[in-house]
DNA sequence: ATTTCATTCCAATGTTTATTAGATTATTGA
DNA sequence: TCAATAATCTAATAAACATTGGAATGAAAT
């Protein structure tokens, strides 16, 4: 074999590490998870529904990719993404998917398919309105997450605590909820727990990474 | 397994459609050689060094993800980009791949090793440069690919046909070799050849959608 | 109509990968 | 020191994938 032939085929290999590391739904749950913040193997394994060993494996496979970085405290090792990059890789990455699969449009339109019409998508006139107190950008995830980061002018409240807290939100503005993402259920069993007490809720399928990502460009 | 695990899954198992398509060296380097432009099946094989079969069943992956398109004409079947979204996605990859990546950032100062400080880096500075003729911007990818899209104010000199045209250059201003992108080494050869003969070349990494990547940003 | 060419489809191979179970390490608390 | 916890490492198995050869398709040239 030639010698551009071999120098090539280290490159693309390289990269297709990379690839590899997102060739996985679960690794990407992960990935999408870690987005959020730090998080304990156990953790990790809980959200994404696998057993631990199995979040071990994963993770492993992503850090000798680099893709995240470990800490230990005590007894637990928490993991994170090694860089933004990641997280805007992520996004990115199931951008593109939304773009070209119809597969996964049709399972999405299912997830919000109420007119979003109420508030407008987009980002600048979202935050003139919550700036103004014209809607309640609100929060759903745990508040560790809220606590890491968290869009502009949001309030929390998780969701398990939603159904007995719902005094302190207003019945006379939309309510705008957002929780990881949009593969994320939270925010959509918020809107509809919203909806039946009379609230005026709406889905953002954004979370601070698509936020985030949007706003470094 | 409850509902709302099930959807998680179908979701994060569309992504990772778009995670497999991007696994494999071979089909990255597809990837970027379709950037260039469409091209049949032969000559992707030829160029990623592979036989046809296993180059029509990667492309048949890539479509099975809507990644790429087909058209016939006569006897060939010619395969392209589904969008520019891709390319910039395949960008993305390799710059985070570079980013994470020591292995690859070692092999990849192994092609580009000059200091490349005679001509900025910066792309306003450097049209502007090529704009008043101070530097020549040389595309030195076979003429098809520089019809398709080339960068703004290049001249086309494929590599083959370097040594015999060398006169057509000047020797008294810088000249900018650009190719494929930073995993093609066309670039380099020329770079090395221009030096040989006397000239001021200098290697410039990126290529068309590199270029474009960054200018819709 | 037959041959040729480019390409795909199908079946068979060996090689990775995902997943699970069992043993092992590091840390804390008793 | 000993037990409990969190996580990893190793080994094993089954599923998925890359790769190759042979047969089949579809358009073009003879």
């Amino acid at each position: 074999m030639d010698n551009a032939r071999q120098i090539k085929n280290l490159l693309y290999e390289q990269v297709a590490r990379i690839g590899k590391a997102v060739s996985s739904p679960k690794r990407l749950e992960l990935i999408e998870l870690l987005c959020q913040g730090e998080k304990a193997v156990e953790t990790l394994a809980q959200e994404s529904s696998i057993s631990m060993k199995l979040a071990s494996a994963h993770l492993r496979e992503m850090r000798n990719a680099n893709l995240v970085e470990t800490r230990r405290e005590g007894k637990n090792i928490f993991y994170r993404l090694a860089d933004k990059g990641v997280a805007d890789f992520w996004v990115m990455l199931h951008s593109l998917a939304e773009d070209r699969l119809v597969d996964l449009q049709m399972a999405l339109q299912h997830i919000a398919m109420q007119p979003n019409d109420l508030v407008p998508n987009d980002r600048e006139t979202l935050m003139k309105m919550a700036r103004r107190g014209e809607v309640v950008v609100l929060d759903v995830r745990p508040t560790e997450e809220y606590l890491v980061k968290h869009l502009p002018f949001a309030r929390s409240i998780p969701l398990d605590e939603l159904r007995q807290r719902l005094s302190e939100l207003p019945k006379d503005r939309p309510i705008v909820a957002y929780c990881r993402g949009p593969y994320c259920l939270m925010a959509k069993d918020a809107v509809e727990l919203l909806r039946r007490e009379g609230f005026s809720p709406v889905h953002l399928r954004d979370g601070v990474a698509e936020w985030e990502a949007m706003a470094s460009r």
